[in-house]
DNA sequence: TATGCGTGGTA
DNA sequence: TTACCAAGCAT
């Protein structure tokens, strides 16, 4: 029977038959490569990466290009994927590696997890996938996995599970082919032990899992019930002048901080005539997030003229959207508009 | 310690 | 249609 001694080598030896062996971060396992990686597959899934990564990487091919480029470029590549602190955040570890590590990506585990937006997970990930260190990770396959096969009842969220989680994860990690290991038990996650129907019967852990004995596995991970979302209200003011829309960056430090936006004020009605602005359409959408729901009406205005004061925004080609930081549904909008 | 932070897929 | 959730981190 499966015991906490043996789980690693069965994952393994599993692995090179069954897991996922083409993936283009593991084409060139360097820790440039690894660590863009880790970041976008932060709470963001395989196939939602893929396309993100070979886009960004072909863009910039190294640290250096990273560093030798601004905020606003990295955002742009950044457009669609979410949680786009991470794009700031790399921006900020790039310099810190061009000024504090020389330009070459750190190889021990404190200068790694001290970079921003690399937590204890990601810098496991990086270090066993790049330099094959001895390090765990804790993401939400190996979470499912390790409460699975002990069975353990408690709520995943809570810090008390998390440490025991941690611990558990140390504790059975292999001495050797810590790469092929990590991926392993990631893989087994995502493609066997799933949140929902699990494949028991091809898992290479069945014998010895506990919530499979126990008939547990549908209810494991346990989660606290979560609050229902509130309703937040915009509305976006669409001004198009000569195939161009103006956008404002929002330096506001709370949801897609850093990107560009429509004015939510009827900034340029009052600053010319009537008869140079046309209401072409309006509308109004939702989109929800993790924490709250965004109601938002659109007004979309053909400007005939262009107003004297926006040097507070800027205006973008129709052709250009692809290269700005946008939200995705502001995207979809615009280039909707734009058709 | 709990919450804020996006988006798209899935049941 | 709604609710849940994913290769987590920062505060």
């Amino acid at each position: 029977m499966t015991s906490k001694i043996d789980i690693s080598e069965r994952l393994i030896k599993w692995h090179s038959s069954f897991g996922r062996h083409d993936l283009p971060w593991q084409k060139n396992k360097n820790p440039y490569h690894v660590w863009i990686s880790e970041i976008m597959l932060q709470q963001t899934q395989v196939n939602t990466v893929i396309p993100y990564f070979e886009k960004f990487i072909k863009q910039f091919p190294n640290i250096a290009a990273l560093a030798n480029t601004d905020e606003d470029q990295i955002l742009s590549y950044w457009s669609g994927l979410g949680y786009y602190s991470r794009a700031r955040n790399i921006y900020a570890a790039a310099q810190s590696i061009k000024n504090l590590h020389n330009g070459k990506f750190p190889e021990d585990y404190d200068d790694i997890v001290n970079l921003p937006g690399i937590g204890r997970s990601t810098a496991g990930a990086i270090l066993a996938f790049s330099f094959n260190k001895k390090y765990a990770i804790l993401d939400a396959n190996v979470k499912r996995v390790l409460l699975r096969f002990f069975a353990i009842e408690e709520p995943v969220n809570k810090t008390k599970t998390i440490k025991r989680l941690w611990s558990i994860s140390d504790s059975i990690l292999p001495n050797q082919n810590i790469s092929t290991y990590t991926q392993a038990i990631m893989d087994l996650g995502a493609t066997v032990c799933k949140r929902s129907n699990p494949k028991c019967v091809d898992c290479p852990l069945n014998d010895g899992c506990l919530a499979r004995k126990n008939n547990a596995s549908s209810r494991i991970p346990v989660k606290n019930k979560s609050k229902d979302k509130p309703v937040k209200y915009s509305q976006f003011y669409i001004y198009e002048y000569n195939k161009r829309f103006f956008l404002i960056k929002n330096t506001k430090t709370k949801i897609w901080s850093q990107l560009w936006l429509p004015p939510t004020e009827p900034i340029f009605q009052e600053k010319l005539n009537r008869d140079d602005l046309k209401i072409l359409k309006t509308g109004e959408r939702s989109c929800t997030f993790s924490h709250f729901k965004l109601s938002y009406k659109y007004t979309h205005i053909h400007l005939c003229k262009e107003p004297n004061d926006n040097s507070f925004g800027l205006w973008f080609d129709f052709i250009d959207l692809t290269e700005v930081g946008l939200p995705a549904p502001i995207k979809k909008l615009l280039t909707e508009l734009s058709n």
